[in-house]
DNA sequence: ATTGACAATGGTATCGATACCATTTCTAAT
DNA sequence: ATTAGAAATGGTATCGATACCATTGTCAAT
């Protein structure tokens, strides 16, 4: 090898402070264990040298790395990122550090990713991604590790799942919508790759209007380079030719949402004394006083966090994890509806 | 330790394929050096015991953890988002992983995030923040990593630094609005703790209209909780009640543009005739229909696929890594200005 | 036939920490 | 005074890969 003295090691550490390894390992790890004097020796031996625990080395023979791997469809402009920050906080208070990947909406990457991510050794896996090829379920399950499946409630989760009904969620802004004398009511999604999520909540949609009214869907495929914006300007479009009667239009996200009220505006419909509209997801922008989009408000960087204590938990012992954590959404009623 | 056979090893994979296992680790990093044969059967060996390389171990014994800690002030409704999705895909095709952490534009968050992942012995660091620490700025130097400092051009980088001047697209979106007959132009900020961005845009803001008019600043402090739009609405209302003559704001982002614009819609002032309005960072709402706000497109992407270049680039030897890449910028002009 | 160059492969020591077990000290109970 | 038990500490083997050096085999050049 090249036994290159780059950095100063535990041994280093120890020497200086006249105690042995493990002591020093011991003061990092498990301070209680250590005598304060000898802590104080050690921290001021660390200080002189400098010395930051190489986890690299511990991951090695503790058979902990730490380490979360993590992987969402896209981070750019997606819901996925508050999630991440929420992830990011609550492992790092834990001494966990984050690995992120993308999967851009395709199982197959994802699977190609994952493989990669089980090299680093994980002490667990969070996915945001919904579907998965059955090769990569397969691994997941053989790894024997504790993955997390955030922003939805699946059947069977591999192991747990934080997140909420998607298909409970539809349904309930669509019955917000019904309450408030709307009967003519419409649903755009854009149909991404391998997604599930904004089927799910057109399927709540479908179920609350059933024997109402038949469903009026727009499901537009996902390209790259259109803006969701521009995919609802599109949908209302398409909406006020095929049902001119249409009263009330629910959104699968939020700048879905702002194209169609976008459009509305430029086709001199008012919102929402002639045409009803809610989003999904309460981005930042939805509550701009312009715009006031009544929407589904959901805490994603609740729900990294609460995934990030219950990978803490698991290996902290004790407590049980349970298979599926609810996080509330909330309709927040501004002026589209 | 807990001896546990859990995972197959390098040597498994070895006594099935009936080689030794520098063999099988040659396999994997320099396939070239092993003969086809051999190869083959060792990928099948591969195959059939499921072997993942462990990525832990090698990193001990080679000192390439093949690892990059990137630092964001934060990723929701961020313009880093993109810059990380470029980040992790461009490493992901030279078999590195990324570490994610979040400073909060808080320098001393930043230090404390940074001493951590020193700990994960990463084979480079990215950076976001423009301030650091004192310290560290010491322990970034010390540490004798190349350090890539992303969506700025200080004139001295630590180590190299990939992004565009802030100071020269403030002064030409200003310059874009005189050329258009504008001048009583006012600029909007928030003032975020450890961030200098968008007082380097303000500079050329200031820049541009020396000797023109004196400057209309209005800079509004972050606070949590409080969106981008929400200070955007607040400033237009403070440039209207100090200097009601102003015909043109620019916006030291997207978010507060909108604000902007929400708050110009509720006044009735119309844009641009009255008042012309400018962004910064061209975010997927900005081409919105109904919006249409001229912006300074940034393509946070490909600074972060750039620097994961440079670090492979960095690895791999040969070329001389530029202290500076200047990532081009452009003005996009749609309806407001 | 011999040599040299090069490709292919393997043996062994090692990276820097922690698990496991052993040992020493110290306090409190008998 | 004696002993049990807890608290504090250390020695040694080991985690699973790779660096370094050595060895073997192959083929063209002499």
């Amino acid at each position: 090898m090249q036994r290159q003295k780059k950095w100063v090691t535990m041994g280093d550490v120890a020497k200086r402070a006249g105690v042995g390894k493990i002591t020093v390992s011991r003061a990092f790890r498990t301070p209680e264990k250590v005598n304060a004097a000898t802590r104080q020796k050690i921290r001021e031996a660390v200080e002189e040298l400098g010395y930051v625990l190489d986890e690299t080395a511990g991951a090695l023979s503790s058979k902990r790395t730490r380490t979360v791997c993590a992987v969402v469809s896209t981070l750019d402009q997606s819901v996925f990122s508050s999630t991440v920050d929420g992830l990011t906080d609550g492992l790092s208070e834990h001494g966990m550090q984050l690995f992120l990947g993308t999967a851009n909406y395709n199982a197959k990457t994802e699977e190609t990713l994952l493989n990669t991510f089980m090299g680093r050794r994980p002490d667990a896996v969070v996915l945001t991604n919904s579907l998965h090829t059955e090769r990569a379920t397969q691994n997941l399950i053989t790894s024997n590790l504790p993955i997390f499946e955030l922003w939805e409630l699946p059947d069977t989760p591999l192991y747990a799942a934080v997140g909420f009904s998607n298909f409970q969620a539809g349904k309930d802004i669509t019955n917000y919508l019904l309450a408030r004398e709307k009967k003519k009511i419409a649903f755009i999604r854009i149909k991404y790759q391998d997604e599930c999520r904004g089927r799910l909540r057109m399927e709540g949609y479908c179920d609350a209007i059933e024997g109402i009214d038949t469903p009026r869907i727009i499901e537009l495929p996902h390209e790259n380079g259109v803006s969701a914006a521009e995919f609802g300007a599109k949908g209302l479009s398409r909406i006020v030719e095929r049902w001119p009667d249409t009263d009330a239009v629910v959104c699968a996200s939020d700048p879905l949402a702002l194209g169609v009220w976008c459009e509305a505006m430029r086709r001199g419909i008012s919102i929402p004394q002639e045409l009803a509209l809610t989003g999904f997801g309460d981005f930042e922008l939805a509550g701009a006083s312009a715009l006031g989009l009544t929407t589904v408000h959901i805490d994603g960087y609740k729900m990294g966090r609460t995934a990030a204590d219950l990978i803490h938990n698991y290996y902290s012992g004790g407590t049980e994890i349970p298979k599926v954590t609810n996080i509330n959404y909330a309709i927040i009623q501004r002026n589209s509806a």
